[in-house]
DNA sequence: TGTTCAATTGCGTCATTATGCAAGTGTAAG
DNA sequence: CTTACACTTGCATAATGACGCAATTGAACA
């Protein structure tokens, strides 16, 4: 460690313990809500998320039906919970019902959680810190 | 519509279906890959990633253990889950094992997910595209 | 060599979830 | 009013996954 290191640490309780850190409160426990992961964690509902993506238009359940090889019915349960989660958003016009990317919500959501990984308790230095003064989180 | 993107949209196939969008090689195929979303749809595993990201330093499976209520090999099993996902990396000091989170790569990995949604199959008039002349895609 | 400790792995159980079929809802058209 | 269509919902089944306990591995130490 350099003189430098030394200096900026000093003072520092050291070695912060996981528990103490878990119990600190920090947007980064907002942002992991596993609620968009279980949305994207299945590989059906996934290939219809990119089917929607690349289509790059508003899609009716029925054109999205035709992209996979699941029943009709899955594939309207699943466009529903992905617009639960928050990727999609829906409208409805007579009896059809057609869904739509979020784009800029979930490309925005996606870089918000970047940056809180990439900051969160961040130290240049890869020390541990206080369990009070992260101004990071 | 203007009679500029009248001008520009003359010539394309127009309303290209789901099921041709589907079909086509994009880069956000390869981007979407459930895996990560897999290991971060669980609530568990999630609160033991932001307890890692939060304390700021490697861990051992013994610390991590404490911050959550389940059993000592279900923390073992989900931090490997989590390593093989991609978003720890661990390291052996004699009969300890310490994790710590691939902060980089998972910045990195989230954030060209967010450019490859922003930018799959854009179109700035919210047109359909073209089944073969999807530039970004 | 035997003991202790950290961590992993095997296995059974329980909960969740994906799926398909069938029935139901609501809207447009004849 | 009746029919046809687009979609949703109820329900049963099968697959997946989380969990705890116990046994095992592997390394340090007396």
């Amino acid at each position: 460690m350099t003189q430098l290191n030394k200096r900026l640490t000093a003072g520092r309780k050291r070695a912060v313990s996981p528990k103490q850190a878990s119990a600190r409160r920090a947007p980064i426990d907002q942002l992991l809500d596993p609620a968009l992961f279980k949305a994207l964690c299945d590989p059906t509902r996934v290939s219809l998320l990119a089917c929607l993506l690349k289509c790059g238009r508003a899609c009716t359940v029925s054109e999205v039906a035709e992209c996979c090889s699941v029943d009709f019915s899955v594939v309207s349960r699943h466009l529903a919970m992905l617009e639960q989660a928050g990727a999609l958003e829906s409208a409805k016009t007579g009896r059809t019902v057609s869904y739509k990317v979020r784009r800029a919500d979930l490309t925005k959501t996606l870089r918000t959680l970047a940056d809180a990984v990439e900051g969160c308790c961040m130290n240049p230095n890869d020390e541990p810190r206080d369990s009070g003064t992260c101004s990071s989180c």
